[in-house]
DNA sequence: TTGAAAGCGCTAACAA
DNA sequence: TTGTTAGCGCTTTCAA
């Protein structure tokens, strides 16, 4: 008879709440499921034990008998991860994670083993959590938008996978956000504005470099020169190079506005420009993306688009409780973004 | 006999893989947790069947059986999580989510609701986790010492209650590193060191303040001003102020060196100064701490303190999954900070 | 509205 | 070395 006599359990079981309250262990688990169907009289009863006892229910047994595990994991690529500090990843697991606090659901951060994908993907099918979110820029992580149709899934920023149009997604408008930027320029007075923009291998790359062409052909200008780089600092710093590379010293850029795609590359750029004796914003107006912490230290403070990650996180959460729930959540959600005016533009 | 024809289990359970293998459950169990006691034969047929059949063990039914919870939660106090884009939490996050994926064990992340402590209180001891991560800079997070007794607990940075050196924390050296700071100001010739010190309530603000001056009177020096911020960029342009409250315009400032408790306020005070026409490094060499992603964007670039976040997140995570163990890991761990050179001093 | 009883999928004595 | 068996703490029919 293993462990009829054996130490008592650390914690208060719904069996002793049960005994303690004088009914059957039944009736306690619906006291603390909030079933309707119990006698005023005996919901006291139970839920003064409960308090005597200090009753905390045990997740595990919960989910194990139930079949639903109350947990949400939140997978972030290792990429993301690896990169130094990518000032996106923070507030938007502040985001999610504030928003589940307020419900029952627990938050299992997970970061994806490149190496080993299929770890994570027999974790989230192994009946391990009730749904995922999965947050990144890069294309290649949506390599999970194949286990949406297995599991309720949300993605962070769009899914690049263009076939995939059922699943689930929270983000900004990155192609409006950029048009916003360009269309201030131009309300500026800029007439030739050239841009910096991102990997093109990512949304976001792709769509802020769209957002600034639209703008500049709606307003009847020529788009200005573009030139690439990686969202890190020295490739900003590169790309200004190469939209210099045509003009002498001394003479005027041949662009006089200038859309950068992140913030990083910004500050790259701004350095660049500078040090050829640019002046910004006078010679060269500049407006980044992302509204960085260090935007407003730079100098001039940079004018760039604000993106309000943690209301991203916060929105992904909440769509997928939505769809655990067996709502129907709108697929796609935007969270608007602002245009912030500093010294550079 | 409810459940006896039920749906079948939507992944393969622990029987199924005996049935294919023709052996007890029992067996399979052991295979599954790597027990030595069993012969090749057997071994290859349950590893076969268990591949066979995509066989994921249910964590949930683990957990009830083995009173373990194979999940470690990490805890950030709501205040953290509610200042704009912290730049120490994220690595660290990451530092403990990828320690961890070498293991068996699931990070839940967890926001500390400071206006109802009791619900993370209960999580902790309600047998939800077998260890908790306390990430914070604030004294008064520090309000989980108390739970140290009844479940395995590390802290990031030490635990600001003395009478509780029994705790275990990982930490980097804030004395020191003030310090090495500080030395660096003295041995390039610098003889009035100022500083512009942080939150006083917090360790990271007074080790630093410390530091400093320890690092000067050994010196021989006589410690410079001392100004107050709160870690914020507008408070460190305040306390630049105040540092130069009483010299006219014009005149050089009272001091030729300044060590500041963190980048933020560094990035103030650098600007406050130059608006004075203060000439950096050339009239005050400046120093700051912490190396955020920005220090190196600022005009000049901000020679600085060097944070391993990452590597203090890994640490804390080795140092619980040790503890859990039932090992004894060192009570107190100091991950090693580095001064990079750069152009403010 | 309440209780009895049968599991949820797994681990861990214990016996063989 | 392997199998048998009794739970881990809870939910959930089903009957009463």
């Amino acid at each position: 008879m293993p462990g009829a006599s054996g130490t008592p359990p650390r914690t208060p079981t719904l069996e002793m709440v049960a005994a303690a309250a004088g009914v059957s262990r039944a009736t306690v688990s619906r006291v603390v499921n909030g079933s309707t169907s119990v006698t005023p009289e005996i919901l006291q009863a139970v839920n003064d034990a409960i308090a005597l006892l200090d009753y905390v229910p045990n997740r595990m047994a919960r989910s194990l008998a139930s079949r639903r595990t109350d947990v949400i994991a939140l997978i972030v690529p290792e990429s993301t991860s690896t990169v130094f500090a990518d000032p996106f990843f923070a507030p938007v697991v502040r985001g999610v994670a504030r928003t589940l606090g307020e419900t029952d659901y627990t938050l299992n951060l997970l970061i994806a083993s490149e190496s080993r994908p299929e770890k994570t993907r027999r974790y989230l099918l192994g009946g391990n959590v009730d749904g995922a979110l999965v947050v990144s820029h890069h294309a290649e992580d949506h390599s999970y938008v194949g286990l949406g149709s297995a599991l309720p899934i949300v993605f962070g920023g769009r899914p690049v996978n263009p076939d995939v149009s059922d699943s689930y997604y929270v983000d900004v408008d990155n192609r409006a956000s950029a048009r916003t930027a360009t269309e201030y320029l131009v309300s500026i007075g800029r007439r030739r504005i050239a841009t910096i923009a991102g990997r093109q291998d990512m949304p976001a790359g792709l769509d802020r470099l769209e957002g600034w062409r639209s703008a500049l052909t709606d307003a009847g200008l020529e788009p200005g020169p573009v030139a690439y780089g990686a969202f890190t600092q020295a490739s900003g710093a590169e790309a200004a190079e190469q939209l210099l590379a045509h003009a002498d010293a001394g003479t005027p850029p041949p662009f006089d506005g200038l859309f950068v795609a992140n913030d990083q590359m910004a500050a790259g750029a701004v350095q660049a420009l500078q040090a050829r004796g640019i002046r910004i914003p006078l010679d060269v107006a500049v407006v980044g993306y992302d509204d960085d912490t260090f935007a407003s230290s730079l100098t001039p403070p940079l004018t760039t688009i604000h993106q309000p990650s943690a209301d991203l996180g916060a929105g992904m959460a909440d769509v997928l409780v939505r769809l655990i729930a067996g709502e129907s959540p709108p697929r796609r959600t935007i969270i608007p973004t602002r245009l912030v005016l500093r010294g550079s533009a």
